[in-house]
Parts: structure tokens; sequence; C-alpha cells
DNA sequence: TGGTAGACTTGCTTTGAGATAA
DNA sequence: TTATCTCAAAGCAAGTCTACCA
């Protein structure tokens, strides 16, 4: 406890630093840059009317391009971690502050931006403010309760301050600096210390440990209650997911195997690889790897496997071989099951039993409308289907796709196909959309006028249309099905450059659409008279209802699955977490294995190793290879010398676009191993070279396999973003919880640590400006309240209105109580208005959907009696649905 | 072994309804 | 009452990763 208690104040201490946020230190002598945000820039530029195109002038939101947004970065002192020691997330979170110089310069709003420092230190001021709730919840010191690498990167980060000047001495004061109440077993302690075998055995025993829950006898605070589901539908309010989702009334009938890399030259050592699988084989035994769907299936019959197709009509070649493909997967999957190998939850492959579902919803057709464009000036008289795509076009008139030639290029190849070779039309620059823009504009503005009653009336319809594709009954429980609604057409908006922008997406008709349901169950009706679904299919080793091929790259596919609320995505969820917390078992290990390889002779060996220090430390994605057809992004694997740029001693300058085309920016400090491993690579190559070109996601996620059972490089992000959020609520929604204002420090880091970013809304500035109008306001009447009170003390009145009345005469009691009620008004709105500043590019939602493991909070919330509704919404809630008896003492 | 089909997950944008402020 | 803001939900684009095949 006194330990724990000096940590922490070590922590305050470190918060107080003036140089910068909180946990987030970094060497002084670090230089970083942030570059402009182009989306800012961009911003200031004022549109043209585009007068060909008859486009109006509008502040339209810039697309999320490459110039939108820039990672938020700063140096790290990596170097300074020894080198068995993992990058400190907290350096992470270092690299993503801005300064507050280069904030400025990407800000068009007058006042610099405070970004996270500001609302991390006001965090700093409640904290010390609220010090004593910190203290009284202190849960006793665990000795030495685990190993550095079982901490945050937040959290690692004082401890590689410290380290920095004693080495390791301090290694076990600071494992626990931010553990408050959980339980460690004493197996864990010093693990350090225990050779990697035994550690992965016991971590991997440990592992689930505190996942149980513990229901029996075990007080409920409000969370638990409401949890237990976590389904906010009204439909769905029994105690539990299996009682709660088994639908009595409906009759069955009318309602990956992880492939074991073979061991390369550049495997771990032999003990790592036996630990490894021991591990696996523990977890195994855990039930909480067992899926919902397969506990409830144990009395079920088990529908034949690979059951031959219905088909309706001949199956594309793809589909054909897909199909054909299924004997032989089972057959290695119960090869994989004899020798353990089979992933504990993958039900060899079976997803499901009895599968019932109305099929899918269709768009209306089109309706003309016949209002004209203008060519040179003069109406030009279109068919229905040259004017649908016409308006197509119009509606997209005020979006920033009007400034790329590729769009219009693209538009017009397709558009023209429909015109005919011989139409009036036969250049796009002479042409004016305006009429039907604002025919659209004008059909939005009735749609906005109309009356309460009849937007009820128009929902209410529209739910009863579509009622009956929103369910599916899965193995006999009631489930949402998640996009039931073929998309309509439309323009392709791709992002970024991407070269298909503007191609028209054609009607998806059922003769495209492949049905996937239960043998035995009825084949939906297709909902256009007098056409029919393209196939039926009954294989239950696949999730998806439906499928058809995307009409702008017909090889890939779209595909219609359940919501994320069902119990087998909700299943897969967890795995995905499960597998993430493994990781907490292994990372020193890894981390070792590729320190060490930063140097090997072998240059697939040492690209590998530098490209999962990236991955670990910097949340890079994997980075797979993408087609000429695709927006020219790139991740680890595939970046270009021209992407990183080594400036000596030891700082990797990166700039691409990630996924999305979102830009990422960076300078880090990295080990100058690694920092010379980079050089090498670069060597003798050009800029648009792959750095790592004896790489590829295969060979990496390959090695990483060998290291842990199912290891991939997107598990290093949730690992990162989860333990993050483990780390922080631990002190800040502690200390914050009656506003929750902690956990979105949390989210928020974690957000930027992971590049999720957005475009600034069209109203941004305009909200700012007003924020800013409205505390400029109240400046004033606080003035005026100051003087009239200095007045009033010496007995004179107080000054006139401004319209020239006068003031009522208020006592000096009742004019302090208004300077205090003004004063912490304003504060409120400078608080808002940084919020609002600092989260104005950042995408919370991203993270708390898909990388912060669940029950972190939800076991919070239940150690502190916070309702869960506070933290999750009704959606959140009903997708976390298997996070809810989580037990309290749950720590990722 | 490389290429790729197929099956998912991840992630940004848009939409629209309800809340709040003027 | 209207305008504005906020946020959840929906939409759909764009990733990752596995298994299979030539």
């Amino acid at each position: 406890m006194t330990v724990e208690a000096c940590n922490k104040q070590k922590l305050m201490d470190d918060m107080d630093d003036d140089d910068g946020p909180l946990v987030f230190k970094r060497s002084s002598s670090s230089s970083s840059k942030q570059k402009q945000s182009n989306s800012e820039t961009k911003r200031s530029v004022p549109h043209k009317h585009d007068q060909q195109l008859g486009r109006p002038a509008s502040n339209a939101r810039p697309q999320n391009g490459q110039n939108n947004s820039v990672q938020r970065s700063k140096i790290v002192p990596a170097s300074k971690t020894p080198p068995d020691r993992p990058p400190p997330l907290s350096q992470k979170l270092s690299n993503s502050l801005p300064k507050e110089s280069e904030v400025k310069s990407t800000r068009v709003d007058s006042r610099p931006s405070t970004s996270m420092r500001g609302e991390l230190t006001s965090v700093k001021r409640q904290i010390k403010g609220e010090n004593s709730l910190s203290g009284s919840t202190c849960g006793p010191k665990e000795e030495s309760e685990d190993s550095e690498d079982d901490k945050p990167l937040s959290a690692r980060l004082q401890a590689g301050r410290s380290k920095i000047n004693s080495g390791n001495a301090d290694k076990g004061a600071n494992a626990s600096n931010f553990r408050q109440t959980s339980k460690i077993p004493k197996s864990e302690d010093s693990d350090d210390e225990m050779p990697l075998s035994s550690k992965f055995r016991v971590k991997a025993a440990a592992g689930g440990s505190t996942n149980r829950s513990s229901t029996s006898g075990e007080k409920k605070p409000l969370v638990a209650e409401c949890g237990q589901n976590g389904s906010a539908s009204t439909d769905r309010k029994s105690s539990t997911v299996l009682k709660k989702r088994i639908v009595d009334s409906i009759k069955p009938s009318d309602a990956s195997s992880l492939k074991r890399p073979k061991l390369s030259e550049t495997s771990t050592p032999h003990k790592n690889k036996d630990s490894s699988i021991k591990a696996e084989m523990k977890e195994e035994d855990d039930e909480d790897h067992v899926p919902i769907s397969q506990r409830i299936k144990k009395t079920a019959v088990a529908e034949k496997k690979s059951a031959p197709i219905k088909k309706l009509t001949a199956p594309t070649t793809p589909i054909t071989k897909k199909f054909n493909k299924k004997p032989n997967k089972t057959i290695k999957n119960t090869k994989y099951s004899e020798s353990s190998k089979v992933p504990p939850s993958s039900g060899e492959g079976q997803k499901w039993t009895t599968l019932v579902h109305s099929g899918v919803i269709f768009p209306p057709p089109y309706k003309p409308h016949g209002v004209k464009i203008l060519y040179k000036g003069k109406p030009v008289d279109l068919t229905p289907e040259q004017e649908e795509v016409a308006t197509m076009f119009a509606v997209m008139l005020d979006t920033e796709y009007m400034d790329k030639p590729k769009f219009k290029e693209n538009f017009m190849d397709d558009w023209r196909k429909i015109l005919g070779k011989n139409h009036i039309i036969q250049s796009l620059e002479h042409c004016d959309f305006t009429p039907i823009y604002d025919w659209h504009q004008s059909e939005k503005e009735k749609k906005k006028q109309m009356t309460t009653e009849e937007k009820k009336a128009l929902k209410e319809e529209k739910l009863k249309q579509e009622e009956k594709y929103m369910w599916a009954i899965v193995d006999g429980v009631k489930e949402k099905v998640g996009n039931f609604r073929v998309e309509p057409p439309g323009l392709f908006r791709g992002r970024g450059e991407h070269p298909k922008m503007g191609k028209l997406k054609k009607r998806i008709r059922p003769s495209d659409i492949t049905i996937n349901i239960g043998r035995d169950a009825p084949i939906p009706e297709c909902p256009i008279h007098g056409q029919s679904w393209k196939e039926i299919r009954h294989d239950n080793t696949v999730t998806w209802l439906a499928f058809w091929n995307d009409p702008i790259n017909p090889k890939e596919f779209k595909y219609v699955f359940l919501a994320a609320s069902s119990t087998l995505k909700g299943q897969s969820d967890k795995e995905k977490y499960e597998k993430a917390r493994l990781l907490k078992n292994y990372i020193q290990g890894i981390r070792t294995a590729y320190t060490k390889d930063f140097t090997s002779k072998d240059p697939t060996k040492k690209q590998i190793a530098v490209a999962t220090y990236l991955i670990d430390k910097l949340a890079l994605r994997a980075g797979n290879e993408k087609d000429d057809d695709e927006a020219d992004t790139v991740g680890c694997c595939t970046l270009k010398v021209e992407n990183v740029e080594p400036v000596p001693p030891n700082i990797l300058k990166f700039d691409f676009l990630g996924k999305d085309s979102i830009r990422y920016q960076n300078e880090v400090e990295v080990e100058v191993a690694v920092f010379r491993a980079i050089q090498e690579f670069r060597n003798k190559k050009k800029g648009g070279d792959d750095i790592f070109d004896k790489l590829d996601t295969s060979k990496l996620n390959a090695h990483l396999k060998e290291l842990m059972p199912g290891l991939t490089a997107k598990v290093f992000r949730t690992y990162n973003a989860s333990i993050t959020l483990d780390d922080m609520t631990a002190i800040l929604l502690l200390l914050l919880s009656r506003e929750t204002k902690g956990g979105e420090v949390a989210e928020k880091v974690v957000a930027i640590i992971c590049n999720h970013q957005r475009t600034v809304s069209k109203s941004h500035s305009a909200q700012m400006t007003r924020l800013n109008e409205k505390i400029d306001e109240l400046k004033g009447v606080l003035e005026e309240l100051r003087t009239d009170l200095a007045r009033v003390k010496k007995g004179k009145p107080p000054l006139m209105r401004s319209d020239g009345k006068s003031k009522r005469n208020l006592n000096p009691d009742s004019l302090e109580k208004k300077i205090s009620q003004t004063t912490a008004k304003i504060e409120k709105m400078e608080r808002d208005k940084d919020t609002k500043e600092d989260l104005k590019t950042v995408a919370l939602g991203t993270s708390k959907i898909n990388y912060l493991d669940p029950r972190i909070t939800v076991a919070w919330c239940k150690r502190h009696e916070v309702p869960i509704e506070k933290i999750f919404n009704k959606s959140l809630l009903a997708k976390f649905a298997w996070a809810m008896d989580v037990d309290p003492g749950f720590r990722f």
C-alpha cells in the first residue's frame, strides 16, 4: 500500500510537470514536427463555384483524403528503453501529442488549442483535488505483481523514465504503479526472472482466471443487473443471454482453424514453442473459450457439414470452386482437432445448426422526376435510366468529389454508356446539373417540413415493411440482422485518391444475390415479382446470410451478416480480446526475440524483427499488398523508402497514407539497431521501393504464430489499446467517476495511438465562434459585476445598465454569488470549448467499438457501482452483452 | 511458394431523431 | 417555435487474414 501510494504520488508529481501532460514524458532534447493538417489547409481555400456543372458554392466537408488529417506526433525516447524492454505505450502517447506551437499552425481558430494536453491537464487538476478519493480506494500492494511487460505503455512511461537512470533497479516498484484492487496471483511475481517457457505456462494458466464470473452470492451493483444481457432492446429483458434469446415458440424447422506454420529458421527457441502449445492447451480447457452458441448446441442435432448446394442457377466460377473446397476444409479441421490445433472456439468450423431468415430487402425502383439538366444552356430530355444516373451526380454537386477529376471522368465514362454513342451530351463540361440539384434540395426541405405525425407514420410504414427482414433465427435464438437492406445504386465514393471513384454502382437485383440458410428452413420469398435468387446455399461454416458481388470490384463481395449484438458476433469479439489478453503473457518473450534479431545476419529475420517492433511500438497495421485499382495506401509491410526518413542519430520520420487514406505522420526515436536496420533496408533503393522487400503479411504473421498461437499483426493493436484503457481507467475513471471524464481521456489516448481520425465537422468553426462570443459576453458581465461589487462595498450605487436604466441595488453577498456563478459558467464553457477543439479530429467511437475490451469498463463499473449505461450506449450494451457478467476483479 | 478467393473486422461518413438553446 | 447541437445508428469503404490452388 505504501509503495503504491508512493507511486501514485509520483504520478501526481509527474502530472505537475509543466513541460508536458501528465504521464507523457519525453526527453527534453527531442525535437518533433507536426505537419500542417491538410484538411485545415483545404478548408481555408474557398470552394469555387463550378460553373460548368452548376455546382453550388458550398462549405462542403472535405473528403477524408490524403491531406485530410495527420497523426499528431512527438518523438519518444525509445532508445532509452533497455533493449529487452518493450517500447512503453506512454511513448506512443507522447508521440501522439502535438506541440502547442505545432497545433497552432494547424488551427484556423484564433486560439491555440490545448489539444489533449489541455484535457489531461484538467484531469491532473482534478486528480490533485480529489487525491483523497484515490487513496481511499487503493487496495493493498501486491508484491512485485508482474513484469513491466504486463503494464501498458503509459504505465511504463514512468518506469522508463526511471530506468534511464537506474536501469532495471526500480522494476518491481514501477510494476504496481497503476494497479489498485486487482489481486494478482503470487505465481506472477518476479516472472521476469523465470525461464520463458515456465513463465508461459504459468501465465497461460492464470490468464483467464480473473475472467470467470463469480455470480454466486456476490453483491451485484447496478451494472450487473442491467447488463446480464447487455441488450437494451425491449424484447430482450430476461436475465441471461441464453434465457433471453431462446425463442421457444419457433421450431428449428420453421424458423478456422489456425494453420500451424512450419518452423522456420527464424523461429524462436524450442522451449518457447513448447510453452506456446502448452499455453494453448490450457486455454482450451477454459470454458470461457467455448462459444455461447456452441454451449447451446450441446443438445442440438448437428446439421451435416458440407451440405450439398441447392442451386437455382449456375454459380460463378469462384463460387463453385469455393463450394468444392469445403469437404477438404472439414477434413483438415478434424485433423487439427485431433492434434489440439483447433482453436478452442472454432467448433470445427461449424457456426450454426439451424438458420432461418427472410432474405434481404431491395431499395424501391427509381421514380423519374422529369427535371431536366441543361446542356450548353438548353434543357435535355433523358430516359428514366439516364436521369437516374444524372441525379446521382447532381446530388453530389456540393461535395469535394466535384474537385476530383478522376471522379468526374469515371462518372462520365459510365454515364456515356447509358446515354449512348450518339447522344447530344458528349461532354460533362457543358452539362449543368443545377436544376436537378435544386429539385433535390427542395425535396429534402419538404421532407424536413413534414409534421411529426407524418414523419411518424412514414417511419411506422417503413418498419412494417422491414420488420420481417430485421431478424434471423439462429439455433432457435432470435438475432438481429445487421444490414438486411441491399445497397441502392449510386456513384462509388472511394476514399483518398481511389482510381474507381465516381463509377456507377449498378442496381443489385435478386439474380445477383446468393442466400445462405438452414437446410430445413423455408427459402425466403424473392421480394421482386418474377425474379429469383441467384443461388441458395446451406453452408453452416460461415456466418453470412446473403452476399452479392461488389459492382465496383466484381471479384469482391458484399455480405449480409448478423448484427453486432448477435451471439455469433459477440463470441467472435470475445475471442478477439482473449487473444489480445493472451499476448500479454507472451509479450516479453516476443519483444526479447525481436530485439535480438535487430542485428541478425539473416535479412528476412532482421526485417521481420524490425517490422514487428514497429507494429508493436507504433500500432501500425500489417499492410497487405494492394491492387492497382485500389487507393495507394500502405501499412507496415508495404512501407516505401519515401515513407520513412531516418534522421541521425536515431529518429525515424514516418509519412504515409494508411487505411482510408488517413495520413500518418510521426517522428519517433527508435532503438539504434532499428535505426541502422532501416537505413540498411533503404540502401540502394528508390523512393517507391518497399523497405521490407523480403517480407509480406503472410510471412510476418506466420512468424508471429510461432511465437504465440493465433498471433497476427492486428492483435498488437487490440492488445495495446486495451491494456492502455485498463491502465488509465484504473487511475482516471476511478478519480473522476462522477462524470466518467477519465474514460473519455483514456478513449482519446487510445484513439490517438491508433490514429483514429475524423473529418472536422462543417459547423465546427461556427460553433467555436459562437462559444467564443458567449464567453466574451460573460466575461464582460463578470467585469461589470466586479466593478459593481467594488462600488457597493464603498457604499456607491452600481453602474447604469447599457440601456441607460439603473440596476437593482444588490447587496455584496448577492453580487459575490453572481460573480461566482458567472465564473463557474465561464469555466464550464472554456472546458467545453477545449473539449470540442481537442476532439474535432479524433474519432473516439472506433476504438471504443473495436479495440477496448468492454470487460475492463464493465468490471470497473461493478467495482465502483457506476451504471454501465453511463459509459455504453444502447447499441454498445447490446454488442457487449457477452461482457456483462465479468467478474468485478477482471483486469486485462 | 505466390497468388487470390473468400470471410470476416475495422473504420470513416452520413443521416436523422431527440435534446437543448435562443 | 425554431435553430442548432449532439449522438446513435446506419451505410458502406477498406482493411486483415486464412485456406486453397496452380
